[in-house]
DNA sequence: GGGTTGTTTGGAACAGTTCCAAACTATTGA
DNA sequence: TCAATAGTTTGGAACTGTTCCAAACAACCC
């Protein structure tokens, strides 16, 4: 069934050993351990106690310095990227692209808006000797009332 | 030179009087020293140290935690509201309209985006069972390249 | 293998914020 | 006007998320 360019089940982890690669980034048991996590499941938004538990349950031991250290490193050699979104939590994103979110205010989780779901018009002009490096968009969501019923 | 209406000579803390009583607030001494500070200036977006070294600065003695206070309850009457730019640091505005921001990287200055400048097209639909609460814009900026030297 | 350099780690330190209980102050209504 | 009461302020302790540190460890390169 694995066609020649699936390695996932005999090389589990080559797709995060070649982006550590890249990124100039020693392939230790940890980083491996933490980037097929991250970088397996399609597009993720995790905090550090979050990536930290999952590591846990799932009997990779790692300390919470490293997973500190780790998401840093990622983020600073492009492989991850930040938002903000709540004041005293940092989530970092799987995904680099240029994109915006869904916030769920209720459980604090992330989901990413398609980026031809969302356009800005009319940007204002950034102030002089201003330029502008990033825009964030955050559409913050709570529960519905539910009133469908009748 | 004053009209009937312009109070702030004679009585300078009226404004701000009206709308702790609004609030249900007491109009305690620290309460009315810091929402002249907010208020009786335009559009402010401040830290709570901030606040705190500014009140300082002029004089007016206030703890840390009364700052906090004060931010927190002016907030939840909606006198002010929270803007999150930044992990580790709460911004509180003191316009409460809905608009968005340029955030200042350099100096973590924060300014309005005038609300008629900006519009978002394609709202993506909120998903199943939730709604929106709110959506942020946040233009980052950073100090631009001089390049105009020739 | 051995030397070197980069990485991980537990714990201490740090920053921003909230909590606490005691002192204080605005309000109320006799 | 003056308690009695309820709300507010305060310094310091506690708490949370994050970074720092120095020692142990692991990857890399000859
Ligand atoms: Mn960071
Ligand atoms: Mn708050
Ligand atoms: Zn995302
Ligand atoms: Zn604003």
């Amino acid at each position: 069934m694995n066609t020649p360019l699936d390695t996932s089940r005999d090389r589990p982890f080559s797709q995060t050993l070649r982006r550590l690669k890249d990124a100039g980034l020693r392939p230790t048991r940890q980083r491996l351990a933490l980037g097929k996590l991250l970088f397996d499941a399609g597009d993720r938004h995790v905090t550090a106690e979050q990536l930290h538990a999952e590591a846990g349950s799932k009997g990779i031991k790692v300390s919470l310095a490293t997973i500190y250290n780790t998401l840093n490193q990622f983020t600073e050699s492009g492989l991850m990227r930040e938002v903000v979104v709540a004041p005293g939590r940092s989530y970092y994103d799987t995904n680099t692209e240029d994109h915006h979110h869904f916030f769920y205010e209720d459980d604090g989780s992330l989901k990413d808006i398609p980026h031809d779901a969302i356009a800005l018009s009319a940007m204002p002009d950034a102030p002089e000797d201003a330029e502008v490096a990033r825009v964030d968009v955050i559409v913050r969501l709570c529960r519905a009332v539910d009133n469908q019923s009748q």
